[in-house]
DNA sequence: CTTTTTCGGTCAGCAAGATTGACACATTTT
DNA sequence: AAAATGTGTCAATCTTGCTGACCGAAAAAG
């Protein structure tokens, strides 16, 4: 029978981590985690009657001003008519703007509102005190490994899209992706 | 301004990872990491008519074979009607069975039948290799700090459950959590 | 021993958020 | 002029949650 590592984590390099019951742990991890994320935001969304999916597009729509539709729809990954049911509510209240394409009038570019601004504070406030404790109780080299290992639970799409967001970041505004 | 970091994470412990955007990235993270960790395990679930409640209740059953059912209720965090609407049909399909407490009649203890096991591991081997593909790539001092990030994401319950789970793993099913 | 509480199950209705299929319209591309 | 693209919408359906009410068996409390 193999030994098990010792309760803090061996230095070198070894292939004990691969185990299966490793893994499973992972699955724990993951479902345990995101849903507590969740959580804090979840709170707020149900007071102003709203779900995860609103949460979702003014989390992303504020992540990439004047994303198009066609890419939201990529990222959230689900139908048109699904997203409509959400984002139509999000325009007629106001929290989301629609304006169209510079180059291609057929195009929508969705931007938040400063209404919608605000709500998406809220609900970044909410989780930013979460992450941030988690965070701060790993320390600096944890979170890298945490991202380096999530990035890595990506698919190739994901992984682009992720850093279309993570390399317009900060800067004003430009175009989205590398769509067409 | 504040300098960023160079690309790779500095030796020092320093403030500048808890900035905003940090934040924010985290959350694109965890909304993409996560769903595409999901992902392989849906397909094999969509073939079967079942969906994702199936397979966390077949998740930790097999996790904790002899779980009450007001502990998997715990764990799930939902009502008791919504898992008997997924837990009654796996029963009656033959991948999970029920057997009376052992102390408390009025229980019933949940363990996957030979067919339950067999479709955990398929399950489980459409994760695993997703799983194992991140871990190897992030290295084994990653993983560690993933785990601590996910562990610091956790509420109190949660992490209670979760160090359930972690003891009881590997061993000859014992007593679940400290249930009562 | 009686009463109350707990563990689990069940019926009925409702809502959110996803799906598919079909179709419409304006605009861009060919 | 025709085809393809970007977006919106109608209608029906499914999964997975929810609430409230109620039941029965067994355990715990009195």
């Amino acid at each position: 029978m193999p030994e098990r590592p010792a309760s803090p984590p061996p230095a070198g390099r070894n292939l004990l981590f691969l185990r299966e019951e490793e893994l499973r742990l992972a699955q724990d991890l993951l479902y345990f985690g995101y849903r507590d994320f969740t959580a804090g935001a979840d709170r707020i969304l149900d007071g102003l009657g709203m779900g995860r999916a609103h949460h979702r597009v003014i989390h992303f729509v504020g992540r990439a001003p004047g994303i198009k539709v066609g890419d939201l729809l990529a990222i959230l990954a689900i139908t048109k008519q699904s997203l409509g049911r959400v984002l139509q509510p999000l325009i007629e209240q106001g929290y989301v703007r629609q304006s169209p394409g510079l180059t291609d009038k057929r195009q929508r570019l969705l931007h938040l509102t400063a209404t919608g601004e605000a709500l998406e504070r809220q609900l970044f406030e909410a989780q930013r005190e979460w992450v941030l404790r988690a965070y701060r109780e790993a320390g600096p080299q944890a979170v890298e490994g945490f991202r380096q290992v999530m990035r890595g639970l990506m698919g190739p799409e994901a992984r682009a899209q992720f850093e279309g967001l993570e390399r317009q970041s900060g800067r004003a505004r430009p175009a989205f992706l590398r769509s067409a």
